[in-house]
DNA sequence: TACATTTACGTAAGTACTTACAAATATACG
DNA sequence: CGTATATTTGTAAGTACTTACGTAAATGTA
């Protein structure tokens, strides 16, 4: 059993877990001590309409915090064994109101005896530990509440990430790589074109010797992104051939080739930064608008059929 | 949902579910953030199979703390996504050892990396609780396993119980208890002979009238026990009509009512007890032993059928 | 060496919930 | 006032385990 000890805290999900089902395999026990007519999984619903009567179910899903659908299940348990009743609301005929029967409220006192007693066990239970269970969820709870475990991992695993992605500069050793990403998105969405495929198969011919420049992004040894500037007139280069492995995606690759690129640019003596890109890519097109792109109307005709959206990032001087 | 703050730490376990729930949820948002071909439920088995190799089923299932039946299942899920594979033991054909396969060895870089980072994260979220959920945790299971929860709350209930259980005399109006108490048990294992139709329903003529005494065990405002001791030869009482409810059987009362009756023969001046029972009472042969009586072959023919065992108790003086 | 018992495992079915979907009723909107 | 949308509930099916049970192999016993 020594899982959880080498774990440690990642393991806390499953050990919460095997915790709560100790605790109901004792509440099983602890229930068939009195002789109460109700299961332990009942307790819940059972508990909120005999403290507060005449509620519709989906309120009492609300109250213990399960589902409507779990509730209306037990409910249909409860009419079964006679602990309560359900009538339609008066005001509102979808609403399913339960109330205990004379058989519930029999059965109540010794219920609430039985839970008088658990919560002194359990109450003795918390002070024999140093650390406070009850306490202790409430506050992870709270916790959570305000960012969720995923958002946490998320954070640690980006900012983890950051100092193993770097961008370089293109090399020819690299054009099967600059292939590979970019023919991977095109595919998935478009076609590649003739144009595609000069600039991919040949990019120091069609890129780097009229002016152009490539970045690639690597992450823990492996090519995951990679996008281009190549010159137009007027001090514009257009921002091209932009693409992030699907794999490698929300780490935030997309922006740190973009940055890059813009710095670039800017060294190169830019004034405008130029994009065509297609609406159907909604992750792309945010991306650029947080680069600080915006959309234009005039540009040249694009070579390519994919896109139908023009953008532009003056850069100013 | 004021449920839990209603109920307080008696709803402990439903607590620790709800949390369980929910950070098994995060856990899935967590594995589809890194590109993982492993599904959280997956985990443990997989932990286990890649840092210790040729592990048989039984063995990962001990060490993760689940049935070997679940394992079982996990293990045929991920030979299905070829991440483990499945060998006979060498030695013990009925072994079932489990390695990875390389599909599964590539994954298990990235599968260490996220649970560094949830590690990280979960550690971080525990330094922001003043209580520390984790060591709560392992307080708690070391608490339990010392004392399960449901032996506290029995013990809670019994102390509870044993101030509200009184022994009082036989009184007129306490004929139908008494009949109803010893008919309940008498009919669910024997059936109801003349003699006891006879002292059932006229205890005052068969029981006290010939010197004899009844005591009564009444709890919660019910009587829940009787029994009876009819004076014998030689200073000698039959302890019989023992009866208790069982409704309220695990209370003691029998106990109770045992000492009671011993007490009341010693102040009537007997030096012995003697009782007639059946072996098939078992629970009750251990009341009778542990209140101090032996097995005895010295007693007279009873005049009941199902007596087959008598007992006795030398009170000294 | 034969036979009963124990051990290891897989399969089926149960459990206590969930999500997905469907039906009935209530409400909003033109 | 009719129709679209929202709300409330029940039912079915899925989930991630469990318990129960059956089979095969190993072990103990006479």
């Amino acid at each position: 059993m020594d899982f959880f000890e080498q774990l440690g805290p990642a393991a806390l999900g499953s050990r919460l877990r095997r915790l709560s089902e100790q605790m109901t395999a004792q509440a099983a026990e602890v229930y068939s001590l009195y002789h109460v007519p109700v299961e332990p999984r009942w307790f819940p619903v059972f508990y909120v309409v005999a403290t507060e009567p005449e509620r519709p179910v989906g309120e009492i899903a609300e109250a213990i915090g399960q589902t409507h659908a779990a509730v209306s299940q037990v409910v249909k348990e409860l009419v079964k064994q006679d602990l309560v009743r359900v009538q339609r609301g008066e005001a509102d005929l979808r609403r399913s109101v339960v109330s205990l029967t004379e058989k519930g409220q029999a059965a109540w006192p010794s219920l609430q005896q039985q839970t008088a007693d658990v919560r002194q066990a359990t109450e003795a239970l918390l002070t024999e530990t140093r650390h406070n269970l009850w306490l202790a969820l409430g506050e992870m709870e709270y916790a959570l509440s305000r960012q969720s475990l995923a958002s946490r991992v998320k954070a640690i695993r980006d900012q983890r990430a950051a100092g193993e992605v770097h961008i370089i500069d293109y090399a020819p050793q690299y054009q099967p790589d600059f292939k590979r990403l970019n023919a991977e998105w095109i595919e998935r969405y478009f076609r590649l074109e003739a144009a595609d495929l000069k600039a991919l198969d040949h990019p120091d011919e069609y890129i780097i010797q009229r002016g152009g420049h490539i970045l690639l992004a690597s992450y823990q040894g492996q090519m995951v992104g990679t996008c281009a500037l190549i010159p137009m007139v007027d001090a514009t280069y257009e921002l091209a051939k932009m693409a992030v492995s699907p794999a490698a995606q929300g780490l935030g690759i997309g922006w740190r080739l973009g940055e890059a690129a813009i710095a670039k640019a800017r060294s190169l003596g830019a004034q405008r930064l130029y994009l065509e890109s297609n609406t159907k890519l909604a992750p792309a097109l945010s991306l650029y608008h947080k680069l600080g792109f915006r959309k234009t109307v005039s540009g040249p005709p694009s070579p390519y059929e994919r896109c139908n959206i023009q953008m532009e990032l003056l850069l100013g001087s």
